[in-house]
DNA sequence: TTTATTGTTCATTTTTATTTGAACGTTAGT
DNA sequence: ACTAACGTTCAAATAAAAATGAACAATAAA
């Protein structure tokens, strides 16, 4: 096996120092983003690298660059695979699979409402008609309350499509 | 009435059973609620306390019900009064503080964007800048991508009183 | 003023979430 | 078929978040 592992051949050495400070930026930035959103740092990191790398990377690229564990690459990765965050990218010589992030705002929160948010509402919407069928006496003020919770859970889930329509504009 | 899946037909249950257990349904759905925004379990299940309680609560009332510490209680309280989730019912007798939940989705989605969304947006933009004046060289694909985290930035600001006008109708 | 009640703070403990790394399965290259 | 490269999984270790509870502050009532 002949194949060079990284392909850095950037002949400009000069910026190097500050296109690190900055890529650190970034990645430090979707480390925070990701946490409001619930997911892990390693994650926000990954996606972050990826977001502001020249060239895809692989999952090896990502552990050397991150310093973290490849189960935490390989985990991360599988994350944003299944929230559609990331691609991978044919056509690149060996066996290693080479990621691209994919910067659509569109499929991005299009990928959290489907794997996140979605859900939280099929189950919500399970855990109101259980406590609807408990309210036995049909308790007025408990009814009033049920009845509160679903009129949420329903306009979250009208509102959602709304949200994607104006954000895919 | 709400259509339920009825698999639990207990032949002994009484009403103060009943209501125990829905109100205990009602905590646990509220705990995983706030869990999804970030917010710790106790919260949770002390908003969910009083919004399915006939009454106010109090501190003492709540660190009963919940068998929590009152550094939990209070601390939770403070968070949900900040959030404006909960306010102080006025008129009852004694030194206690009594509270009651906000029920309005409109107060409950306003107080989390601007406690918890917008802070996260204003140091976005103190970051976004910090990157743009760190990429010296005006590397072009950098450019690009710093351009793109600002436009995503700018657009969940107007997207912030849009979900709240639609969500305040 | 003194005491009892109520609520807050914060250092410590406990719980939960995340990361690690070695073992494993799979497959490309020989 | 054999070997080495590559990715995944999961039990254990580690890190991060939340809860505890005792000390403290504030104040209403005596």
């Amino acid at each position: 096996m002949l194949e060079g592992k990284d392909t850095e051949m950037d002949p400009t050495e000069d910026n190097t120092g500050a296109n690190e400070e900055l890529e650190a930026m970034v990645r430090e930035f979707f480390a925070d983003a990701v946490k409001v959103l619930g997911l892990p740092k390693s994650v926000g990191e990954i996606y972050g690298s990826l977001f502001i790398s020249r060239e895809p990377l692989s999952l090896d690229d990502l552990v050397e660059r991150l310093s973290i564990s490849k189960g935490s690459g390989s985990q991360g990765l599988k994350m944003l695979r299944t929230l559609g965050a990331v691609s991978e990218v044919e056509g690149i010589a060996g066996r290693k699979v080479f990621y691209e992030a994919d910067v659509q705002l569109k499929s991005l929160v299009g990928g959290f409402i489907r794997e996140e948010i979605r859900p939280h509402l099929s189950s919500a919407k399970v855990k109101i008609g259980n406590m609807d069928a408990c309210n036995v006496s049909e308790d007025e003020h408990y009814d009033e309350r049920i009845k509160k919770l679903n009129s949420w859970r329903k306009r979250a889930g009208v509102l959602l499509p709304v949200l994607q329509k104006i954000i895919g504009k």
